[in-house]
DNA sequence: GAGCACTGC
């Protein structure tokens, strides 16, 4: 029988079983003795679940001071922050909370604070000394998120900034990596902190290379193993959706060549969070399952063969053309190995890389760090509205181009954001940045909505962009049906008006059951009406949450939230004022050009002004994957709309 | 008449 008493014995069993367990104590003397440690530990290893609890225990959350613990994604915090409070024996939000986006479980008692990284920095904005905490812990720093960058640049000068204005006592700062490599790199760039090694757990996996084209490749691979290896799931690494849905439907065909007895491998399309349901259950008996992937975070069950073809999807951003591209390239040393690694978390495993082994040796360390290949106006509005002036000499760890840091810079100042010197603008610049989870562009829609007395409808259309596939992708049987149920919501002017419409329809609908209904009968009458309309459900709650989010942020800075009812020409001049940086015109041959990049583009089938091809409009997305370039959730303008200056080099 | 990986405020 399962005692509370066994339950805590187990717990301990598991907690003094952790690879990290045996060195608590050295480790615990090198941050007294350290203000900052790099601390290098693979996956498994016990280091974010233990460590806080070693630094508890050792006083450092003495006179209320708190253990900040920063998370890369949502469900690492939340799940490290729900097993250290079931080790701890204490009820979630009280000594240990997380706190994510619309999810906040700390309290005044909690002492151990799993967040996510963009919240740390948010807090930032709020607290620049971070005067609550004793040590922040920045964990998964390999993983070089934009925000973790800025996050360890920024906590460099907090550091500092607290020993001399002599508030708050020394704040600890513990960086912990998975990759040597970005052990080596951190310890550099904070002067040569020491670096502390916890040993790892991880059973051995054999590699092996082979060389043919990847997808037939992977296809062959996958029936080897199934018909010569011993038993165990296999994972395939794969770049897309397409991807992972073809070789799904390849090995469901080629698995009818089988003799009926071996027919026994259920193959799982894993693409995005959707399906993850399916894919960790158990395989049926006697079956063996073969998921078909691209990187995810989330830990499979079972797993002891992995399949890499050795690519991956990455995103870079041309910040001459102010584009983003998606392109199929090499995977990394580290990426190849994280993957590898996925064979050998429940037993001894084995690794098909589906390319020569002189081939690996030529590949990249690590993937580029994200700051190098994004936007950087976000980043830069942030860093500006910290007080960091001279953003051209920022101590980055790995400092972007310099043009791309004047483009962003110059974005910044045509958006308002910044004046002519490229100091903060009073009071919109600092307004902008305190609309946190926006785009600046989208920050700046809320602030000549303002003015254009049309903020309702804007904080519905940014929430609404800020959403990704409002609708289902119509790609399946329904495609027919679903382009004619758009249509019910489409609006001759173009996406925005549309997704106004899908908003306040549900809106409308949601109040009225509301008064009617209980809580679950709520949901299901919502359910029920996404499914009818093809509406992602989804996508439009958290389209609700985005909302109210923002409407609570501009609400804060003291606007009005006006609607200008039928009056939507004042909105449709706000959206031209705002995106006149995604203006396009029509030219003769019926394509469309760009005004401030020169490409030439397309409009996107998906959007409602397909057909209608108007003379100008402006877009939110460029998308460039095929050989088209196409533009994305757009609405029809008048070219006068536009400010004047901005483009009167035009003919 | 197309089709984009992951993560986050």
């Amino acid at each position: 029988m399962w005692t509370y008493h066994s339950i805590m014995q187990k717990i301990e069993e598991h907690r003094k079983s952790l690879p990290i367990a045996s060195v608590e104590k050295p480790l615990i003397e090198v941050v007294q003795k350290n203000d900052i440690v790099i601390i290098v530990g693979e996956t498994g290893c016990g280091k974010t679940t233990q460590l806080p609890q070693f630094l508890f225990n050792a006083g450092f959350c003495r006179e209320g001071k708190m253990v900040g613990i920063s998370q890369p994604s949502c469900i690492a915090a939340l799940t490290a922050a729900k097993r250290v409070a079931e080790e701890c024996d204490v009820q979630l939000g009280q000594r240990v909370g997380y706190s994510i986006r619309f999810d906040d479980t700390s309290s005044s008692s909690t002492r151990l604070k799993y967040m996510t990284d963009c919240l740390l920095w948010r807090e930032a904005l709020v607290d620049p000394l971070l005067s609550r905490y004793s040590v922040i812990i920045v964990d998964e720093a390999h993983e070089r998120t934009a925000h973790t960058d800025v996050l360890l640049a920024f906590l460099k000068k907090v550091q500092l900034d607290r020993s001399k204005a002599e508030i708050g006592g020394v704040l600890k700062l513990i960086i912990m990596s998975a990759s040597l490599v970005d052990a080596r790199v951190f310890s550099e760039y904070y002067g040569g902190a020491n670096v502390f090694y916890v040993p790892g757990r991880q059973f051995p996996v054999n590699i092996f290379y082979t060389e043919t084209d990847y997808v037939d490749a992977a296809l062959v691979t996958i029936f080897q193993i199934h018909l010569e290896e011993e038993q165990g799931d296999i994972l395939v690494f794969l770049t897309g959706q397409d991807e992972t849905e073809s070789l799904e439907r390849l090995v469901q065909k080629e698995l009818e060549h089988l003799p009926e007895d071996k027919r026994n491998l259920l193959p799982l399309a894993l693409f995005s969070s959707e399906q993850q349901m399916r894919v960790f259950a158990p395989a049926p008996f006697g079956f063996r399952k073969v998921v078909l992937s691209t990187d995810t975070s989330i830990t499979i069950p079972g797993i002891r063969y992995v399949v890499d073809p050795g690519f991956v999807k990455a995103r870079t951003y041309d910040p001459s053309k102010r584009m983003e591209r998606l392109d199929v390239v090499p995977a990394s040393k580290a990426l190849s190995l994280q993957r590898s690694r996925r064979a050998g978390r429940e037993g001894p495993g084995k690794c098909y890389r589906l390319y020569r082994e002189m081939e690996f040796k030529k590949l990249e360390d690590s993937t580029k760090p994200e700051i190098m290949r994004c936007n950087l106006s976000h980043v830069i509005l942030q860093l500006k509205a910290l007080g960091f002036d001279d953003i051209l000499g920022f101590d980055f760890i790995d400092k972007p181009s310099r043009s791309a840091i004047e483009k962003a810079l110059e974005e910044l100042q045509l958006l308002g954001a910044l004046t002519d010197d490229w100091k903060l603008e009073e009071p919109a610049g600092h307004q902008m940045a305190r609309l946190l989870p926006l785009d600046p562009v989208y920050s700046r829609a809320l602030i000549l909505a303002n003015q254009f007395n049309c903020l309702e409808e804007m904080l519905i259309t940014v929430a609404m962009l800020s959403v990704e596939s409002i609708f289902y992708d119509p790609r399946d049987k329904r495609e027919e049906e679903a382009r004619s149920t758009r249509n019910h919501f489409a609006s001759v002017e173009g996406d925005h008006l549309t997704y106004l419409s899908v908003y306040r329809e549900s809106n409308e609908l949601l109040e009225q059951i509301k008064a009617e209904n209980s809580e679950a009968n709520v949901d299901q009458i919502m359910r029920k009406w996404c499914k009818d309309n093809f509406v992602n459900s989804h996508s439009l709650k958290h389209a609700r949450d985005t909302y109210r989010q923002i409407r609570g942020n501009v609400e804060n800075m003291g606007f009005n939230v006006s609607s200008c009812g039928n009056d939507m020409l004042e909105y449709l001049r706000c959206l031209a004022t705002t995106f006149f940086l995604k203006a396009a015109q029509r030219q003769m041959d019926g394509t469309y050009r760009a005004l401030e990049s020169g490409e030439i583009v397309h409009i996107h089938p998906a959007s409602v002004l397909f057909s209608s091809k108007p003379e100008c409009v402006i877009f939110n997305e460029l998308v460039m994957q095929t050989s088209n370039k196409y533009i994305k959730n757009l609405t029809r303008i008048d070219p006068l709309w536009l400010p004047p200056h901005h483009y009167n080099s035009e003919e």
